[in-house]
DNA sequence: ACTCAGCTTTACGTTAACGTAAAGGTTAAG
DNA sequence: CTTAACCTTTACGTTAACGTAAAGCTGAGT
């Protein structure tokens, strides 16, 4: 019944559009860890969420290393008071981040819209200078 | 009357938090082009606005050369259609990455969340353990 | 048996964005 | 006059994140 989906190198590299070295480098820097069937390597569903991740991630400007740091400490049963205070100085430090994306891409937003207000105009008066 | 802010290289880095060595770096790459007075850099509000969208552009992960596209695209004097149609599809597709990060900011601020409220029942739990 | 597509490892190459000396000019303070 | 705190250019070094061969294994199809 849980046919537990699978996935080869080639396949995940298609599906998120990126090469299959990419993810081989991503295993080499421990982001990823794939079951091995003989000496191919063999992504489940978990790997590829991981994959998500790690792109995701990359978007936002976290370098691979920051990435790894918050997969170990996701991974590691987080049992002493001391961890866990960690993990959550973590999250803050990345909300904090996060947040100076939202306002800086707010601002770029804006200029984009007066660019855009700007070249319209602009074109306009092009059109109107053509018709005469 | 219009005291015309100035800055020396040490200022506007210890404004920005940043090295000398970056704001030369950018020069050289042509997205600034500060005053000289004798061999020294003088940098007017234009170039600290400038670099200040740069730092920006950086934190959303663009590359010194796309902000320099953009900036190049800026200060042309666009008149002919053609510039006009091509900075319009540069600040859609501009816009399109920042849409994507804003969704990316969304699914990890969530994912936060989730991790910020699993840590601080566990920690609930240890003090629990701890009163016993 | 052969080929071909897809997988493997190993290893050197590349690009962006600076870091880091080295060697020297300039100006204000003592 | 010299020391100190700046600034300058030139140039080689560094790190992250892959790219790009090279050389070989492996299973399916003909």
């Amino acid at each position: 019944m849980s046919q537990e989906q699978q996935y080869s190198i080639g396949e995940l590299s298609k599906l998120f559009d990126i090469t299959a070295r990419s993810i081989r480098f991503y295993e080499e820097q421990g982001l990823l860890v794939p079951e091995r069937q003989g000496q191919s390597r063999i992504y489940h569903l978990k790997d590829k969420v991981r994959l998500k991740l790690i792109l995701r991630g990359k978007r936002l400007g976290f370098s691979l290393a920051e990435i790894k740091t918050l997969f170990d400490l996701y991974d590691t049963n987080l049992n002493s008071a001391v961890q866990l205070e960690t993990m959550l100085a973590l999250t803050e430090q990345k909300r904090a981040v996060l947040n100076q994306q939202l306002s800086d891409i707010q601002m770029l937003m804006n200029e984009l819209d007066d660019v855009e207000a700007r070249c319209k105009d602009e074109l306009i008066e092009l059109q109107r200078g053509n018709n005469l």
